[in-house]
DNA sequence: TCAAAAGTGTTATCGTTACACCCATGC
DNA sequence: GCATGGGTGTAACGATAACACTTTTGA
């Protein structure tokens, strides 16, 4: 009863890390074969046989950039016939967050470069791929929205600035200082330290705060109604 | 450069319909083939070389059974390499909604038979189905919180009741009648007919509804913000 | 002492919830 | 005329949005 068929299965992984400086970016990996010789790509390659899908997307990470995986969720299957100019390959597209300070990016063996890039400002990429970062973006929008977002990308302790700027990132809008931190503790998921951030700016030292992580998973489970 | 590779790629759909009577139920086939022959499985099959999974999904649930779909999306994409007894064999599940009194259902050559099976009721079901049914339904269920939900699934026109089931079918609780309706006339996407439902009941008829499409399909873009 | 960023509280508005009586129909 | 389901409004409450002055620090 086999079928034939000549279908590929990939993984992709997009990246997230967040600064407050440089604000959202994705990583990508500059490729080190054909075909998309030298261009950017996501990190990704092909899915061994006796491995889980995300089995291989951690492999990939690991081999291709050395990153610390904070969140792993699938993103969508790609799977147009034309979207590979070496025949069929399905890619089944992943979505990373991580915290871009844990590590240090090490392009290894199966990349030539790897690097951060603001997804604002992203260069041409190999295959479908700006349109996988499109998806991905749209998620990462989308999630604010019905869950709290920030642990996996923020330091473990963090000034409530920079998780207001993410959110004003994300919302591309501005947003009230005051109304945000009222939220935010009203969601229950602050904790507020009694350590104030070493000076790396003008102004006065911003107490620091980190996530109530049981608060937190609980409310990435049932959902919030958050509007900004 | 050819990567030997022994996956398969397959797509299965879970396949959702709503009645006032009936709730919510699942599209079931009985398989004819082995592995799990005689049982009951999601419509789904193997993805041909040259055809999108999109375009695969929709052969097979026409082959299978001849209903008429009204929306389709992916879901998630089930890759464990134990999945399936025949060997490797990856499946991009698909989430789909369709209005059941539009059609009949017609179990073909592919399937021995097919019927409709209420979500809360479910047999023993082929390879991982029961696992991929119960990721649509927590779609299902997560859906209701950021989108409308409705015209996929009901008639042109319907009594703001049917709606009103749907939404405590989904959430599992009980609603307030004149709160809800206040809610929806405040999103603009019903209009209101100036007509009644034929009798079927006892009762003061109740007036038909239909959605304003154009609204309909902005919010559902858009994102509602909207607990009921 | 000035510039920069952080900390903090009140009011008005809007949306949500809770709740009960009347109406149209079939039997 | 009674049982069944449909149609409709108001008041209390809670959440959100708008808004400005004071404090701490480095230069």
């Amino acid at each position: 009863m086999a079928i034939q068929q000549n279908i590929r299965l990939s993984v992709d992984a997009v990246v997230f890390g967040y600064t407050a400086r440089e604000s959202i970016s994705v990583l990508l990996i500059k490729r080190t074969i054909e075909p998309f010789l030298h261009s950017w790509a996501l990190p990704g390659g092909f899915v061994r046989d006796h491995e889980s899908l995300e089995e291989a997307v951690t492999r990939e990470l690991q081999t291709e950039s050395g990153v610390h995986i904070n969140y792993l969720e699938q993103l969508y299957t790609f799977g147009l016939p034309s979207r590979d100019p070496r025949g069929r390959v399905v890619s089944v597209a992943h979505f990373a967050l991580v915290n871009p300070t844990n590590f240090k990016l090490a392009a290894s063996s199966d990349a030539e470069d790897a690097g951060w890039f603001n997804i604002k400002e992203l260069p041409d990429l190999a295959f479908d791929h700006a349109g996988i970062i499109a998806e991905a973006v749209k998620r990462l929008r989308g999630k604010i929205r019905y869950q709290p977002i920030g642990f996996e990308l923020l330091d473990k302790k963090f000034p409530i600035a920079d998780l207001e700027k993410l959110y004003e990132t994300l919302l591309d809008r501005p947003i009230d200082r005051r109304n945000f931190q009222k939220k935010m503790n009203h969601l229950g998921i602050l904790i507020a330290h009694n350590e104030t951030q070493k000076q790396l700016s003008q102004g006065r030292p911003a107490k620091l705060f980190s996530f109530n992580e049981k608060r937190y998973f609980q409310l990435m489970k049932d959902g919030i109604a958050f509007e900004v």
